[in-house]
DNA sequence: CGTATGACTAGCT
DNA sequence: CAGCTAGCCATAC
């Protein structure tokens, strides 16, 4: 990890980090960022779309597996489509973390 | 530099 | 079980 590296980088980082078919909540990526706390912050980082085609930020969803936001397509429903394109198990409108959620770290 | 905002999370009602 | 409030954080304006 590079030092000095901003809050974005290390989010950026930790996001293309996640493995297909598996996805990451905000706050584990924030975790991984260095901020455990600042998963409002990953999340702006994702809406302002700096990294819509650098990281999958589509593989990232909120801690109860609900898919929130997605700035680009049809919204949430693009990236379901995604999500289950890359083999991710879905429960009804939500991300099964059980199965889907990544351990990675 | 100070204020406002948002794709969060956990807790309480 | 569902809805609302409060707390925390980094970025944008």
């Amino acid at each position: 990890m590079k030092a000095g590296a901003t809050f974005s980088e290390k989010v950026h980082a930790a996001a293309s980090k996640i493995p297909l078919g598996k996805v990451a909540t905000y706050g584990q990526l924030a975790a991984l960022a260095g901020n455990p706390r600042a998963g409002r912050a990953v999340g702006m980082l994702m809406s302002k779309n700096r990294d819509a085609n650098v990281v999958p930020c589509h593989r990232v969803v909120s801690s109860a597996g609900a898919l929130t936001g997605y700035s680009m397509g049809k919204g949430v429903v693009t990236k379901m489509s995604k999500l289950k394109k890359e083999g991710v198990v879905f429960k009804g409108e939500k991300v099964d973390l059980a199965a889907s959620l990544w351990k990675g770290n």
